[in-house]
DNA sequence: TAGATTGTTAATCGATTAACAATC
DNA sequence: TAGATTGTTAATCGATTAACAATC
């Protein structure tokens, strides 16, 4: 429809790194930067830097650069960062649990709700504030509470099933953990972290360094 | 140097998927499939499938198709799941001990030895067989020991200076939890998981599809 | 054999890079 | 003003898709 649904998702995955070096410059009280300055350090062409942020807006000033807290809120902003976002997670394994723990999330307005599991040795627990509830209980808790965000952390055998019972209460933004591809309606954003593939891409670069070495 | 090196890093992302979805078919006894048949399982064009494999070789059968176990074996070689991996973890919070815990792994010959952190209170207990060892000791530890991968998993402020340790060891590969983009020589391999960037991409399509709706 | 599906080349598409005019 | 760096268009590069001959 308008410009921006037409960005790629390559443009989209790097503005999260742009951030966090303009943060980090804001951190030591560098004011100005420059897609040059930029390129330093994200390892992208600084071609590439001033095409991914004119799909946006024109955040710079010809001649100069880049004022650095100017042009992190712009991309707080295009992200959605700039807004506060409600979260729940399904499964309070191992996984589920860090990521209730993670503290990187509270720079931005992320706040863990609560979480869900079946242990009844979980139930009733808490972690930072957010209490373990009761599986069950998903659907009359989503009833009551508007949730942006559901974190899927449950075994693989069920998380199936646990997407769509998040989907018919409303949730349309998913976090999947597990390793299993989720099919969802178009209306549902689901961004996997699939540890199993990083992994094994991993071991393939590793073995690919280790034959490179041999010959 | 050879046909391998060249490889497109998107190919090998998608490796792990044909590998998890043959694993599937391998799993309720279909022995048989197609390049058609993986492209509606997993979401690529049978085009681009076939693509893929014949990087690696011809694996299938004119008219045919391809042998489910054969093909998975045949993967398993080029991502080098046929072979054994020691790992050490280094950081036994919440992350470090949730990978630790995955028993996805232990699907694939990776083996965690040990872990490693800075907490007295930690150190000397155990999970899943592995110690958690004192952080000072690494150099010792490594010098003994061969390990192949090691997962970072401590606070990002230590991260860089961790990765520089555990190179100066010998370390070829990373797997890297921490939100930092690590500075390394050519001859290592990182591979980042950065959660937060995950989230923040998740944000931006969560916050379009609002959009999309509004209108 | 006829039908099916691969392996592989050619065409298309999209993303990245290069170049430079605009302008601060 | 001169120097610097953006914004933007054009050129290049690489990845995906289409097409089809090979062949089981």
């Amino acid at each position: 429809m308008d410009k921006q649904n037409r960005i790629s998702p390559a443009v989209i995955r790097r503005l999260p790194k742009y951030y966090r070096y303009l943060g980090e410059l804001n951190k030591v009280g560098i004011n100005k930067t420059s897609s040059r300055e930029l390129s330093e350090m994200t390892g992208f062409s600084a071609s590439q830097i001033r095409q991914d942020l004119n799909n946006f807006g024109g955040f710079g000033q010809q001649g100069f650069g880049y004022d650095v807290e100017n042009l992190r809120n712009e991309i707080a902003k295009i992200l959605g960062l700039d807004k506060k976002y409600k979260i729940i997670i399904v499964g309070a394994g191992n996984i589920g649990q860090a990521i209730a723990n993670y503290t990187g999330f509270y720079e931005a307005d992320y706040e863990v709700v609560a979480l869900f599991d079946k242990n009844p040795k979980l139930i009733g627990t808490s972690i930072r504030n957010a209490l373990i509830l009761d599986a069950d209980d998903i659907e009359e808790f989503l009833a009551k509470e508007h949730i942006d965000i559901a974190v899927i952390c449950t075994p693989k055998s069920v998380s199936q099933q646990v997407a769509e019972q998040l989907v018919k209460c409303g949730i349309r933004a998913i976090w999947n953990f597990a390793p299993k591809d989720l099919k969802m309606p178009e209306h549902v954003y689901v961004e996997n972290v699939h540890l199993n593939e990083s992994l094994f891409s991993l071991t393939y670069y590793y073995n690919q360094m280790r034959k490179k070495e041999n010959e």
